[in-house]
DNA sequence: TTGAAAGCGCTAACAT
DNA sequence: ATGTTAGCGCTTTCAA
């Protein structure tokens, strides 16, 4: 199958390996008559360099690798597009891993990429992924989180400042006069959620008038939304919340749906607010309002990081982004 | 850094390097108690092989690539999602590229996976690729299509009918009693969109009395059907269409939403079809009708194709699904 | 069951 | 400017 290597071309060019190698690596090198004899023999043959060689002899190779949670939610694709285009600035590959927020597939790329001896892991994960990054950390490949650690790491990461987000949602709500806050949303465990519901009792609390319910729910997708949209629904009105706090807009999306075939008016009777500021979110049929977090530009920060943190310059071991309220007609006054 | 290996594990155990090996690859080879200690020496030191050394020795990695234009579009994560599964069952790592439907990225991952001796490649792109791919299958590396490739290859791929499901999507507009029909998508080169706008036409002429009328649009998002809703709206009503059939489903929900917006009533007024059947199409305020493909088995079925090429089974070298009509209420009688 | 040793394709001294 | 050569870490005959 694959037998062309650097020898083949060295003969057919008629030169040492040696030489093949230098023209492949410092062009400037070789004379104008061995890099074009050499360059005819590469197409000739077909050679394609092989990068197993390149790194084995490297020691390193030039590859990066994202891990994400979920690649088909936009907000982790998003990232991916910063990290892809700086990574290509600057030379190296990215490899793209889908987890599924699942910790034994988290473990087996973690193992894989480290077999593989990439420069660097850039994470996002649900689960607690610290103690596991330790150890490779220790063995030798850096690695930068998305989302704040647990308390007690060095490890360097990219975040937002979740309770904040919180914080404004319930505030944005509180300020339209809204009193029976619901916070829909969960696993609690999960750092995400967490901040935020922290964030936003917060503001409840600080309103010294309004009320926060809670509503913990496994799954933030569409169809979780509806779920729960229908439980609300099945109460009596003067029952139901005024103004609700959705963890995520995937949840918002399906709460806002069910809302309203139920007979339900947005804002008027209810007023929604999601998370994340998806592109789905803006473009529903009720335009819902959200927080919007820094996306491509989470990315391109944690490529800035992790590369600062191979070449030692330890400086700043975390980036915290504010996220942002975006006010749409789901909670318009 | 990084400077475990092989022969530190033996060291440390008091054996050859060859009986790690042996103890990596061929654990029953290895008696109990060398095993033993063998696996404390590894947890030990920390050791962790290097892929690049496995590789170059083998002279093949145990990685298969896959790359999709646009990872966040759920119709390919969805895809990715059965790659993934059916490639960890035979024991095989799947790298993810996102190449943006951008050529010039299209080639740098070709390149990349091909230096990397990935042991083949699954590839879907709105992008003629065949020649470019047909230089690195002829080097030895396998690849499978996704989508039907032109004429006159033998690139082995997996499709679905997309005449069929164009067909399907008009037909039934037509049996609803819609006679102006509009077809919105494009650019019409791309073959998906055209051969779909081929199976609307087929259905139409078929029909003897309805019309299709093509609007031609760059851009198949959520924003590009808003867009061109806004278009269909600013015309008198009986020069409206009274069927819609939206390339696909983000395009499909652009469109509902501005023409519900713009208080036309769906499918009262318009009926309107989509393509693709992602969840976002079911769970739009109006549900809408669309024409879905398989998704998940869609990967499970390249990845099978590909192994089955690598084994050299050469057998059937193209699998093509039929698409199936879902009806939601935007196209309700 | 274990060890010794060759070599996968490549790069970078070093020598010329 | 070009050639020679020694490994990078690993697997796998082949012997013992």
């Amino acid at each position: 199958m694959r037998k062309i290597g650097i020898r083949d071309v060295a003969l057919l060019a008629d030169v040492s390996n040696g030489t093949v190698s230098h023209y492949l690596n410092h062009p400037d090198r070789v004379s104008a008559e061995k890099a074009e004899r050499i360059q005819r023999a590469i197409d000739t043959l077909g050679f394609v360099p092989n990068s197993a060689g390149r790194q084995l002899r490297l020691g390193r190779s030039n590859a990066i690798a994202y891990l994400a949670p979920d690649v088909s939610n936009p907000f982790f694709s998003s990232i991916a597009e910063g990290v892809e285009k700086r990574a290509a600035e600057s030379g190296l590959s990215v490899f793209i891993a889908n987890t599924h927020a699942d910790r034994a597939r988290e473990d087996a790329y973690l193992q894989m990429f480290e077999q593989h001896r990439v420069r660097g892991m850039l994470i996002a994960s649900y689960e607690p992924i610290e103690d596991r990054l330790a150890q490779v950390r220790s063995r030798g490949t850096p690695a930068v989180l998305f989302g704040r650690p647990v308390e007690g790491t060095d490890l360097p990461y990219v975040a937002v400042d979740e309770v904040l987000g919180g914080r404004l949602a319930a505030q944005h709500l509180i300020d339209l006069g809204r009193q029976r806050l619901a916070f829909i949303g969960g696993p609690l465990g999960i750092k995400q959620v967490g901040d935020r519901l922290q964030g936003a009792s917060d503001a409840v609390r600080e309103s010294g008038s309004a009320t926060l319910e809670v509503l913990n729910i496994p799954d933030r997708t569409i169809a979780g939304g509806k779920a729960v949209a229908r439980e609300l629904l099945a109460r009596p009105v003067p029952l139901r919340p005024d103004g609700i706090f959705a963890v995520n807009d995937l949840l918002a999306i399906g709460i806002l749906q069910t809302l309203i075939r139920g007979g339900v008016r947005v804002p008027d009777d209810v007023a929604l607010i999601g998370y994340d500021d998806i592109e789905f979110a803006a473009s529903s049929i009720i335009p819902i309002s959200s927080i919007r977090s820094p996306h491509e530009v989470f990315g391109i920060a944690a490529v800035d990081l992790l590369l600062g943190v191979i070449a030692g310059d330890a400086e700043d071991i975390e980036v915290v982004y504010e996220p942002e309220l975006v006010v749409r007609d789901s909670t318009a006054p």
